[in-house]
DNA sequence: CTTCGCATGTAATGCGTTACATGATTAC
DNA sequence: GTAATCATGTAACGCATTACATGCGAAG
C-alpha cells in the first residue's frame, strides 16, 4: 500500500468522524487531538486534495442556499482500509521531542541563578496552563460525548498529556529550588 | 540582534565547550543533549558556515600531520554575547510533540484489542530502553564529569527526562490493563 | 458599517532528514 | 586488505508555519 505521511492519516481518521470540510477538520483538531498532533490549513487543504486524487474520498461540493461554499468530503471503502492498514503498522522511532527551555537551561552556566529561575518559573507556569486545559477538555469529553465509541480512546490521550505534564510540572518545582537560595532576598 | 534559529543557537552554545570542529559537536550532541535536542551533519556544517559569515566564531583549518582536515571553530566575543542573549529571551510558546502512538490511539475504535495492546506493549518497551539510556548518561557524567560547571545543568535535563518518560511508563501499564481480559487466553 | 464566524485555498519560507560524495588514517 | 573511525560537505526532498488572498452572511 502507498505510504502517506502521519498528517495524512490523521485527516483520513478525522474523516471517520462526522467532520467532512476542511473547516470542520480543522475545528475538530483544536478541540481534541490540538495538543499532540497540531495541523494547519496549509496542510489540510493540500491533504484534502490529494486524499481525493488518490480515492480515498469523494467530495461534494454543496452550495447551501445562503452558506458559503462548503466542500464534503466522504471516506471511500479504499479510503478506510488505507487508514485501518496504517493503524496496524507498528510506529516508527518515537521522535525526541525539541525543548527550547531544556537547551537554554543546558546552558545554564552562561546565565544568572536569577535568568534560570525565571526560566523554569516561566515553563511551570506555562505547563499548569497546559494542564488546565487538558483537564477543561476531559470534562467537555466526560459530559457530551460519554457515549461515543472513541470517548475512551481520547480519554486516554489526555491522561497520557496530563501525567507527563504533571511530571515536568513537578521537576519544575524541584529544579526551580536549586536557584533560590534559602534566605529572603 | 539578529536573530538566528534555535539550532544555530545550540552549535553555539556547544562551541563554548572544548568541541570546536563539526564532527566534535556531532559528537558531543549524539552523548548529552540527544533526548531533547538531535542535531545531523546536514544542519551542522550549514550552520557553521553562518556563523563564521556572522562573526560569531572564527575557523582555522589545521591540516595536522597524518590527520584529515579539521575545521577548528573558535567563538568570539561577538558569539558569547549573542549566546548570552538568546539565553536571555524568554521562550516561545512551548512546542506540542507530535505522538505517533497517540494519534494510532486517538483511532483506536478502527482497530482489534490485540492491535492497541501491542501498540502499547511496543511504546512502553522503546520508553523503557529511552529511560535506560538517560540513567546510563546520568552516570557517565556523575563519572567524568562531575567537577564540570555544566554538569550540574546537563542533570537537571536527564531529570526531566527521565521524570517524564517515567510518567509515560506508568500510563502506558495503566493504559494497558484496559485491553487485556482479566481472565487468561 | 464593521467585525466576527464560516469557508477555501495558495505561495513563500524555514527547517530538518536523508542520501550522496569524498578521502584520509588506524586497527584488525 | 578491509572495515571502522575521523572528517567535511552538498543536494534533494519532505513537511510545517505563516502570511496572504478572497468572499459570504449575521450580529452588533
Amino acid at each position: 500500500m502507498k505510504p502517506y505521511n502521519d498528517t495524512t492519516y490523521a485527516i483520513l481518521g478525522i474523516l471517520t468522524t462526522n467532520c467532512n470540510s476542511g473547516y470542520a477538520i480543522k475545528q475538530f483538531i483544536d478541540q481534541s487531538l490540538n495538543h499532540f498532533w497540531k495541523i494547519s490549513y496549509g496542510q489540510i487543504y493540500p491533504a484534502l486534495k490529494l486524499i481525493v486524487e488518490e480515492g480515498l474520498a469523494e467530495v461534494k461540493t454543496s452550495s447551501a442556499s445562503g452558506r458559503a461554499d462548503r466542500n464534503e468530503y466522504l471516506l471511500t471503502d479504499k479510503g478506510l482500509n488505507t487508514l485501518k492498514n496504517w493503524l496496524e503498522q507498528p510506529v516508527k522511532q518515537v521522535p525526541v521531542e525539541r525543548n527550547e527551555v531544556l537547551l537554554k537551561l543546558f546552558f545554564g552556566s552562561y546565565q544568572s541563578r536569577e535568568q534560570t529561575s525565571a526560566l523554569l518559573r516561566d515553563y511551570q507556569q506555562k505547563l499548569e496552563i497546559r494542564y488546565d486545559t487538558y483537564t477543561a477538555i476531559e470534562q467537555g469529553i466526560q459530559e457530551h460525548s460519554k457515549e461515543d465509541k472513541d470517548a475512551m480512546y481520547w480519554l486516554l490521550t489526555l491522561d497520557y498529556g496530563k501525567r507527563t505534564t504533571r511530571a515536568a510540572i513537578e521537576w519544575c518545582e524541584e529544579a526551580h529550588k536549586k536557584f533560590t537560595p534559602e534566605e529572603e532576598e
